[in-house]
DNA sequence: CCTTGACTTGGAGTCGACTCCAAGTGATAG
DNA sequence: CTATCACTTGGAGTCGACTCCAAGTCAAGG
C-alpha cells in the first residue's frame, strides 16, 4: 500500500506520516525496488495506533520511548506498561477537567436559552 | 489584588496573566495609582473561567470572540450561544475519541500485566 | 539615600507538532 | 522520447500558546 492511500484511508496526510517514520514514531517501512514505502497490514496497524493515541494528546516524545521499547522486545513489558498506566492516569485527568467545562458550557447554554426565550417572548408581547 | 497573588491562586504565571489581558481574553484589569493591576472579584471569575476553557482545549481565538461578545451586551446572546453550543460539540467528539483511547489503553495494560504475571509465574516455576 | 523587589512595557524566543518546499528519481501514458 | 505524476530527501517555515527578556518605574526597608 502506497502513502498517499495510508494518507487517506487514515485521514492522515503523508507528510505527517514521513514524518512520524523519521523521528521514530514509526519503525522504518519497507520498500519496493525503486525506494518507496509499501506500508504492510502491521504499518497500517502502529499507524492507527499512534493516531488514536495522538487524537487523545499523548505526547510524540513518549510515544516514540514506547514505540521503542516495543522494537526491544519481551524484555521491556513492564517499562512499556509503567508508560502506558501513567498515560491512562493523565488521560483520565484531562477528561476529567473536560467534563468539569462541559458542565460548565452545558449550564451556560441553558442560561442563554432561556434568556432567549425571554426575549422571544417579550417581541411577542410587544408585537400583540 | 496583585498579579503575583492570582497567578499563585489560579496556577497561571502572571506571564500567562498578562498576555490573555494583552491579547483581550480577559478585558483590561483595573490599577493602582501607579499603573499595578489590582485585581477584583469579576477578573478572578473571568480568569477561572478562561483558565477551565483553556483546560478543555477550546481555542484562544474562540474564547477572545466569545469575551468580545460579553462586552458588546444583551444583543449579542444569540451569538454567545451559538460559540458554546459549537464548542460544545468539539468537546464532546473531543471526549468521546479519549475515551476510545482509553478503553484501548486499559486493554493493553490488561494484557501486559497478564504477561508480567505469566513472566514471574515461569521465573518461579525455574526456581522451585 | 540607596537597595531590593514586585511590578510595568513591547518585543523576541521557545516548544510541540506538524506542514511545506525545492530538487531529484523513476515508472507509466501518449 | 518526453511529459506527467507520485514518490523521495533534508531542511525550512508555520501555528498556537505561551514564556522569557531587557529596560524602566515605583514603594517600602535599612
Amino acid at each position: 500500500m502506497r502513502i498517499m492511500e495510508v494518507s487517506e484511508q487514515c485521514g492522515i496526510s503523508s507528510d505527517t506520516l514521513r514524518y512520524y517514520e523519521r523521528i521514530g514514531l514509526i519503525p522504518p517501512v519497507n520498500r519496493s525496488d525503486s525506494g518507496i514505502r509499501d506500508y504492510n497490514e502491521l504499518d497500517l496497524r502502529r499507524v492507527d495506533f499512534v493516531k488514536c493515541m495522538r487524537s487523545a494528546g499523548l505526547p510524540i516524545e513518549i510515544l516514540i520511548e514506547y514505540v521503542g521499547l516495543v522494537q526491544r522486545g519481551d524484555k521491556t513489558i513492564e517499562a512499556r506498561k509503567e508508560i502506558l498506566v501513567e498515560q491512562r492516569e493523565l488521560l483520565v485527568a484531562r477528561m476529567k477537567e473536560m467534563q468539569k467545562t462541559l458542565d460548565i458550557l452545558d449550564h451556560k447554554i441553558e442560561v442563554y436559552e432561556n434568556a432567549v426565550l425571554r426575549k422571544e417572548k417579550g417581541i411577542i408581547q410587544t408585537e400583540e
